[in-house]
DNA sequence: TAGTGGTCTAGACCACAAA
DNA sequence: TTGTGGTCTAGACCACTAA
């Protein structure tokens, strides 16, 4: 699972000490080698292993500590955090993962693929002109066989020219965008509300007409804060939960 | 609407002094000295009036950018969030703070208060025995003289016996709890989905039957980890939106 | 160019938990 | 008592924005 992780931080890359040690503890926990419950190395022995100031040390913690990742606990060190945090509520989870996570088996049919014209609304979001060319994408989500979310995304056609030649079913939106035309999605804003099922919404999701949905409405950012992705999920209320952990 | 909020921060509290910094700016940004858009004092002025460190104004003002209540941008200065950023999935955030954050004027109706045994779920999220006696609080609210949501809490009766003989309308439960009894809430841990409204809920929120709505499922822990309440919130899912940002 | 936030350092002392 | 995280200081230099 560990790929090519160095285990050091560099002064030549243009990304922050406490930043690339960030991600370097974050991959240790997500590769496992680091087990929930897990003590970590404590900062002073960060310090010394890295070669950086405890406050820089302490920086890189303060983003797994609010990723929810790690615990600290005064005089005792700090811990990987015991439980499988979900974290549908604070990072960017994709459909395969998520499902993963709740134990089903994903699996993706295409509904559509084709090139719209960015209406005001979508512009907006986008940051755009009217009218410029958006590719649209629209999938239906199962799991283990069985219907789950209807997923439509709006990729600013540009920045990814191809996308809709693309295989969708099988391979993850965001690592194409990543792989294929080096746009990698760093932040998103999210809005999530209640709405019934339109007939169309019903049908695809194998519920009856007006039924409870969770829709999640998502604007994702690259490092640089612009927007190349609308995404529009619309949830099965009766199968789909988010849970998150709050603080007081 | 200011208090008697003291404006400067002392060493002899107990609180540490970026916590004093953070509660002190963010009591000047809900009482709206402090507007949506506005220009905060730069770090450096804050070093000055109020004798600290920057790492400590720094450590202050992390706080409110979490929070989703300020936004740095380099070069300029610290602004005031323009108010839509509400953070209602991170932190709990109380009714009354979630509407003014909307702009919204709110207010309470008590539907019911009473003692019951627990179920056995109402035990399994308590941790306590089946049948142990719990205070049941009802309560609509309303934003505008509207309803918005409709509340039950189920509070251990054991730890907070006076319970159903307060006002819940005009004062915070969470305070009310903290301040009588010494409960303090630190985490919580919750679950969204979308409902269908049953008929008694329809009514009391004025919408039709079968009206979609947000339900959470929310149970909140002291610093001990103790359970001491389970709180099932239905919104309207015309009305209450949740958002927050997400991490790449 | 002046002022802002962004990053980083090398200390210091404290509170807390475990041995 | 030792080692942990919690708080705080007084600097430094950089990157960015606007005038």
């Amino acid at each position: 699972m560990r790929m090519d992780i160095a285990d050091r931080v560099s002064r030549q890359s243009k990304s922050p000490l406490y930043e690339q040690l960030y991600q370097l503890l974050r991959s240790r926990i997500s590769a496992g080698d680091l087990k929930p419950g897990d003590l970590l190395p404590s900062e002073t022995e960060l310090v010394e292993q890295y070669q950086v100031s405890r406050a820089t040390v302490r920086q890189a913690m303060d983003g797994l500590v609010s990723d929810g990742l790690i615990v600290r606990r005064q005089g005792q060190g700090t811990f990987v955090s015991p439980h499988n945090v979900d974290q549908g509520l604070v990072r960017i989870v994709s459909f395969t993962e998520d499902m993963q996570g709740r134990g089903l088996e994903p699996s993706t049919k295409l509904r559509s693929a084709e090139l719209i014209p960015a209406t005001e609304a979508l512009a907006s979001f986008l940051e755009v002109p009217i009218g410029e060319p958006l590719a649209r994408i629209e999938r239906l989500r199962l799991a283990d066989g069985e219907p789950m979310s209807v997923e439509m995304a709006y990729l600013v056609h540009r920045y990814c020219p191809k996308v809709l030649e693309e295989d969708y079913t099988s391979q993850s939106l965001r690592k194409m965008l990543e792989e294929k035309y080096g746009l990698r999605i760093s932040s998103a804003q999210q809005s999530i509300r209640a709405v019934s099922a339109t007939i169309e919404l019903a049908n695809a999701l194998s519920v009856q007409k007006s039924a409870a949905l969770l829709s999640i409405e998502r604007i994702s950012y690259t490092e640089f804060n612009v927007p190349i992705e609308y995404l529009l999920l619309y949830h099965r209320g009766d199968r789909y939960r988010l849970s998150g952990e709050l603080r007081g």
